[in-house]
DNA sequence: AGAAATTTGTTCGTATGTATA
DNA sequence: TTATACATACGAACAAATTTC
């Protein structure tokens, strides 16, 4: 027996996929609904509360119910703490880091405009020129940033944003533990430096070096590159 | 002001990331969590039905309401839904396929063990002697998919998983323009017996060969390999 | 085995705060 | 400003499943 709340899910969601519904479209208002499912209000309520958590849809109180426009916060919010539930281990989450960056690395050279490329050589100043560890902390953060944005795959960008979160709210303990583990200062910025101009001057060799130099995954490989 | 049932989501994330509560333990009753949190009951029940469907908590009638042992079904579920909001297009789910699958082989070589690669095997000659297509299918998905588990990072199987999802449930016309689009039967028989061999002999460049003449991408990423 | 108590699933009624015309 | 529509929230009650005695 399928219970009331998960009809309500079903039938917003099958209306999304026939294409009844469009980002920015309004549902039908919480009465109505439940009329139309015959379930009760709250039971409509408990269903919408999932849409909404999910990014599915968003309640404006006096207003009613919309289809979202923007999933992405929402989506990296719930994605990272579901990385979190599954309990990653520094090594995973090691690896997958490396994977994103390698991968947005090989599209970026080839997409990257001209304006990403400019706010990477800003950073890249910025983060020579930085003289407190938090101006460093973001510049380097912003290099990271703009190299995956730069691959125009969401796939990636989602999933690093996520990633992004969870070392930062959920495991910063590891995160410190992460850091610690690479190369020094002078060797980081030589590192980033090569990385940004790999993906300004189309050089996939030069940024590949660069994120090899900057993880220092010399060892396992080594053959990839 | 924080919405009711945000109360409760807090509070419940808050006692699993302070360690209070661990998978399979039982949470206060609906109406005791009410009390502590002074809220309603309905307000707990929207709280929890968000933490039910991320796969934080399973809920059971007359029994109450547990932290789950298993996350990973309902979070594949979850992620494949939220790609497809994001509306993910053609371009980028070929590119994070392609990205999974050669991640997940380069520590496939290193990592799997001998039930994997029986496992491989045996999808390898259940594919060269399926007769039906149903077969075929079955057993390519299967090499596949053990490809992936045997890299042993979550972030890549939980990732697969989705997108197989993805493309199944919600773009599965997208599916089969992916799929027409690959190589003819014999080729595709050919490349992955490569791939099978590539993990089971720990043969990095056989197994990449192999994915490579899977996907048919001798164009842009040749260097890589 | 069976009855009683407990707990979630579901519904209805009501009151309040917010947005919109 | 007023009136209406709507989401937010609460409380009480009963049904259905489970646990306990």
């Amino acid at each position: 027996m399928e219970k009331s709340y998960e009809k309500v899910v079903q039938h917003v969601k099958n209306e999304i996929l026939s294409g009844s519904l469009h980002p920015g479209d309004k549902l039908a208002t919480e009465r109505v609904l439940a009329e139309q499912l015959t379930v009760s209000r709250n039971s409509v309520r408990e269903g919408l509360r999932i849409l909404e958590n999910i990014g599915v849809i968003t309640s404006q109180q006096g207003s009613g119910n919309y289809i979202s426009l923007n999933f992405d916060e929402t989506m990296s919010e719930v994605l990272s703490f579901m990385y979190f539930l599954k309990g990653m281990d520094e090594r995973q989450v090691t690896e997958f880091r490396r994977f994103i960056e390698r991968e947005a690395m090989l599209l970026a050279v080839k997409r990257a405009d001209r304006e990403q490329k400019q706010r990477l050589m800003i950073h890249l100043d910025g983060l020579e020129k930085a003289i407190t560890e938090q101006d460093r902390v973001l510049h380097d953060k912003g290099i990271h940033r703009v190299l995956v944005e730069a691959s125009r795959n969401d796939f990636l960008i989602t999933n690093y944003q996520a990633l992004t979160n969870l070392m930062d709210r959920y495991i910063s303990s590891m995160r410190t533990r992460i850091i610690s583990g690479m190369q020094s200062r002078n060797k980081l910025e030589y590192a980033h430096r090569m990385l940004v101009e790999g993906v300004v001057e189309s050089n996939l060799e030069k940024g590949l070096a660069g994120l090899r130099d900057h993880f220092g995954y010399i060892e396992q490989y080594k053959d990839l590159f």
